[in-house]
RNA sequence: GCCGACGUAGCUCAGUGGUUAGAGCACCCGCCUGUCGAGCGGGUGGUCGAGGGUUCGAUUCCCUUCGCCGGCGCCA
């Protein structure tokens, strides 16, 4: 090493050493007759001071240096708390510039917030952000835990192809031109699901894999083109073995990264209760504000609103302090997202008088009851859903989020994690047939593998979501691994054999011999990581993100290709085969 | 695909239908021996995202377009 220690590691027990650091120079304070320099490496900073100025003049933001020096204590009274280097500096004797830097396009500085994109397209500099950073450390750290969780309870880590055919996700393939078949595609996975199957048929039981996954969807915050899975499988297990390796995973997790101690076995909440009191299959358990069903409570109002297959409400606590423009504010908020408004009643501060431009269409006993019924003091709004159960029971849900929001109702420091269980099976896609809510492989739970088809509405899976303050965080399910069963979900799918076995005939295939019942997890890790790191954008944890549109702005990725490639990759062909659309 | 916000110096932002578009930081030069987001003085730096329109005159108003961010749709 051309280093004898590490920049952030010096201590006043260091006092009288000759030290030889390289770093980077963070800042500079030129007093002309001294000069004092943050010294920054991958561990942190230490002041090192110039008494001959000439050198340290000439040295800029960013150049990387290596320095020998004496470190001593800094004089009484010039101590910097703030650091942890801050009780001693390296007295320079000698310097040596290993690499200057041209003027920054940004200042590497915490202080300073910069635009996302400029920080992307030199995302090097960005990086050196010690919070920037720290995120990316952490994500190593998660990574390392992972494994070492899974690694003690014998999990084999097993890679599995990125060249791959289509799995059955709903989301768009990434193609893959292939040269040797022209007119052929791969597909990138969308997760490596069959192949985590086909290990439980290869009798590997318990399986692991930190995989690259590919969707090709539109951008959020939370989601990127390619993102990654901690993506777990094992054989001989209930849905209770998954939630406990889930939790366990989870526990080890939060304990190193974020200090604490997660209360196992986390609480359970069916889909449909989730839905009911939150509106939400992914509730942020931080705060209370549940969702009321009103629907019997208004069964016979005159109301033409209200008489809808589920009228529900819920309650923004002194949300009647709100001004005029700021409650018309929600209908604005209701319409951008497709709603066509959101009826309100505000109870008067002092007497608890409903009143608003919804209560005048609404009975006096309606009117007096309804505080009782929804639980809400003087003072408080009062926010109406009515038509379809689940799309009003969204609305509200999402009404819950911004009124917590609003009214300042999120403990920040706080950790609510749950499970999601018991998910449906099936549901309807608009042109009427049944469609998997989870994948074509996930079984029914006991109560309706005989007889699912009875009510494929209600069916219900073994299917399971963690959640973590409002993220889905992760999410799995016991699989199929019977044959008669898949061929009835199939069936009520509307998927034909031919189409089965066209698609997924190699998993059926394998199927025959013997599949041991299995079940698994798979973790959103950019997500997971984000959380944990307290961000909001998973770009954060993400070394190189992509920007909107799939753009790299570093790299400058996607770009056109070339007449040659393009012949050559065989973009164009035509494939022996017509394939069905 | 839809809705909303944003786009002015390298960065973060202010500003205006009318003379030469500003500030802080960065950068360059100088001063300065205890700073720690050092300080002080001077200087360089602009296609006001692009195109079109209205106007005597547009960075400013209008239209289109591009980029970016957030959301909806989409993504089990």
């Amino acid at each position: 090493m051309i280093r004898t220690h590490q920049a952030g590691t010096l201590r006043a027990e260091h006092a009288g050493q000759t030290v030889t650091l390289a770093g980077w120079v963070a800042r500079r304070r030129d007093h002309g007759g001294v000069t004092f320099i943050d010294l920054r490496d991958g561990s942190g900073v230490v002041q090192i001071v110039f008494r001959s100025t000439e050198e340290a003049h000439a040295l800029r933001n960013e150049f990387c240096v290596k320095v020998t020096g004496t470190v001593g204590a800094r004089p009484e009274g010039n101590e910097n708390p703030e650091l942890p280097t801050g009780a001693i500096e390296v007295t320079v004797t000698d310097l040596e510039v290993l690499s200057e830097a041209a003027p920054l396009p940004f200042p590497i500085d915490e202080h300073v917030t910069v635009g996302e994109e400029a920080r992307l397209r030199h995302r090097y500099l960005d990086l050196r952000r010690d919070t920037q950073a720290r995120y990316i450390k952490l994500r190593s750290r998660a990574n390392a835990i992972a494994r070492e969780v899974l690694g003690e309870r014998e999990f084999l880590e097993i890679e599995t192809p990125t060249l791959t055919r289509s799995t059955p996700e709903g989301a768009r393939d990434f193609l893959v031109p292939v040269r040797l078949q022209p007119g052929s595609w791969y597909a990138l996975p969308q997760s490596p699901q069959l192949f985590k199957q086909l290990l439980m048929v290869a009798g590997m039981e318990r399986y692991y894999q930190i995989a690259r996954c590919y969707r090709d969807e539109d951008f959020r915050a939370d989601r990127q083109p390619e993102f990654t899975q901690l993506d777990i499988e094992m054989s001989f297990v209930t849905q209770d073995d998954i939630i406990e390796l889930g939790e366990a995973i989870v526990g080890a997790l939060w304990k190193e990264l974020a200090g604490y101690e997660l209360q196992a076995p986390l609480p359970r909440i069916t889909y449909h209760e989730a839905m009911d009191r939150y509106g939400s299959d992914k509730p942020d358990l931080r705060y209370s504000v549940e969702l009321k069903d009103l629907t019997a409570y208004f069964a016979g109002t005159d109301f033409r609103v209200f008489q809808a297959d589920y009228v529900g409400a819920v309650v923004m606590p002194g949300g009647a302090a709100q001004t005029r423009k700021e409650l018309d504010g929600w209908q604005d908020w209701a319409k951008a997202r497709g709603a066509r408004g959101l009826a309100y009643v505000v109870l008067d501060a002092e007497t608890g008088e409903a009143r608003g431009p919804v209560a005048k269409n609404l009975s006096e006993a309606h009117l007096t009851g309804l505080a009782d019924a929804v639980g809400a003091k003087p003072g408080d709004a009062v926010f109406f859903a009515a038509g379809a159960r689940h799309a009003s029971q969204e609305l509200l849900g999402a009404a819950r989020i911004e009124i917590a929001k609003r009214a300042n109702l999120i403990d920040e420091s706080a950790w609510a994690f749950c499970w999601i269980v018991d998910a449906p099976m099936f549901e309807k896609t608009d042109d009427g047939a049944w469609t998997a809510v989870h994948h074509p492989f996930t079984s029914p739970n006991e109560e309706w593998l005989d007889r699912f088809e009875e009510a494929p509405d209600k069916a219900l899976a073994y299917a399971y979501d963690i959640v973590c303050n409002g993220n889905e965080i992760g999410g799995g399910s016991i699989r199929i691994h019977r044959g008669d069963v898949q061929r009835r979900v199939f069936t009520l799918l509307g998927i034909t054999e031919a189409e089965a076995k066209d698609k997924f005939g190699f998993l059926l295939d394998a199927f025959q011999y013997g599949p041991p019942p299995h079940g698994g997890i798979a973790f959103g890790w950019d997500r997971v990581c984000m959380v944990i790191a307290g961000t909001d954008s998973i770009r954060d944890v993400i070394a190189f993100p992509k920007s909107g549109n799939g753009f790299d702005p570093l790299t400058g990725a996607p770009t056109p290709i070339t007449g040659q490639q393009r012949k050559e990759a065989g973009v164009d062909a035509k494939p022996k085969e017509a394939v069905k659309a």
